[in-house]
DNA sequence: ATTTAAATTTAGACAAATCTAAAAATATGT
DNA sequence: ACATATTTTTAGATTTGTCTAAATTTAAAT
């Protein structure tokens, strides 16, 4: 696969994850930042190779094998993010661009030995599920509160950190798994972010925030 | 820059390295595994972009921006390959092919941090040097105590870190500039050395070799 | 120095990935 | 349902990096 077919099947299968039914062409050369009638070349040598179903004016889909690649190729993506924050202190924000790069890099052995490297992570610092080495992706409805979309409530389900420094933090403010958590607010300045536990309203550290896991509801 | 083109100033600069008079095209084409034909239609690209001097039938040479260029690759290519050994655990000798790949990574910050989580080394596994930020080469006959090779013979020529506690230190030891160094052994688990000094044995931390500079004989 | 050998360049072609402009198929509106 | 609009595909061209085969230039040898 070179680089740029990699990317068509990431797009495919990002365009995919909404409705069951076939990408459209247009879709596609948004998603692409490309022309239609380039992705319609494009779409005919992934069919030729396997990786997608196509039917001329009907739209195109991941076949089985395509699937798999197209994972592949997400769960390098999301393991450099990772090492680029938790390894060269860059901010989220800073790591996509880079990690477009990196994710095309091939060596099986050098992601498997990257993901030991950072622990096995499950999210990346988006937030969003890392692809396991056999291809499934981790329920996407527990994710850490620093991650949560404004105004969401969840249950809280676990913690990342569970040093007994940071598990003593959450006794004296009462924050257990099973409770009820509610994302008031986030300051843009610090990441810190305003929640209702239980209808307790507290403020809690980025710090805090990004170790705490809650399932959505 | 390309990922080719890339790899053509590297050819080039590795095939001038020796000699100081123009690479020829059947050399080069013998570096890169293609044809002299392409050898030729992909010169007259980087003559044109500035970067090798170049006339017909007189072989190639790189211009002050290409030799900068070229530079900046190794210095990629031998980062990564430092941090392949060191924190992937991979062997000196699995490192080469995934590190052509990662040298073409662009991004300066990437690099610049890479260099800072590795300690800033000075040398890649295999013992070559890496070209500073700004596109010196250390010379190969000075280096850090804890980068030499076993059983070699030095002369002690300098220190990284000059703070007292760490001259007072050597002074007690009775290590100075101009002393005799021969490297006797190294311990895998925590990097220390034996070594002797002017004929005196005595066994250091990996915190002592790494900041003790001694030149080759 | 003239011929032969070797190295180098040109010419023409090809695959990948893209584009523009035009044609064909599908969808939509009343 | 029929005309119109939208989407999709085709046709032909471009760029990058490569190839083969032929032509040209430089080097070597007797």
């Amino acid at each position: 696969m070179t680089h740029s077919e990699e990317n068509y099947l990431k797009a495919i299968f990002h365009l995919n994850k909404g409705g069951a039914k076939a990408v459209s062409t247009n879709a596609l050369a948004g998603q692409m930042d490309t022309k239609p009638s380039s992705v319609t070349d494009m779409i005919r040598r992934l069919a030729e190779k396997g990786v997608v179903h196509y039917k001329k004016y009907q739209g195109v889909s991941l076949t089985e094998k395509g699937s798999r690649l197209a994972l592949s190729v997400i769960r390098k993506h999301r393991l450099w993010e990772v090492f680029l924050v938790e390894k060269l202190s860059f901010n989220w924000d800073e790591v996509h661009e880079i990690a477009e790069q990196l994710e095309h890099i091939k060596s099986e052995q050098l992601i498997d030995r990257l993901d030991e490297l950072l622990g096995f992570p499950q999210f990346d610092p988006h937030g969003d599920p890392i692809p396991t080495k056999d291809g499934s992706l981790p329920s996407g409805d527990k994710q850490l509160l620093s991650n949560m979309p404004l105004h969401s409530k969840g249950i809280c389900v676990g913690v990342k950190d569970s040093s007994s420094a940071f598990l003593k933090f959450l006794d004296k403010n009462n924050i257990a798994l099973g409770h009820r958590i509610e994302l008031l607010e986030k300051e843009e300045f610090d990441n810190s972010v305003f929640v209702k536990v239980n209808d307790a309203p507290m403020h809690l550290s980025y710090q805090i925030a990004s170790n705490l896991y809650v399932k959505k509801i």
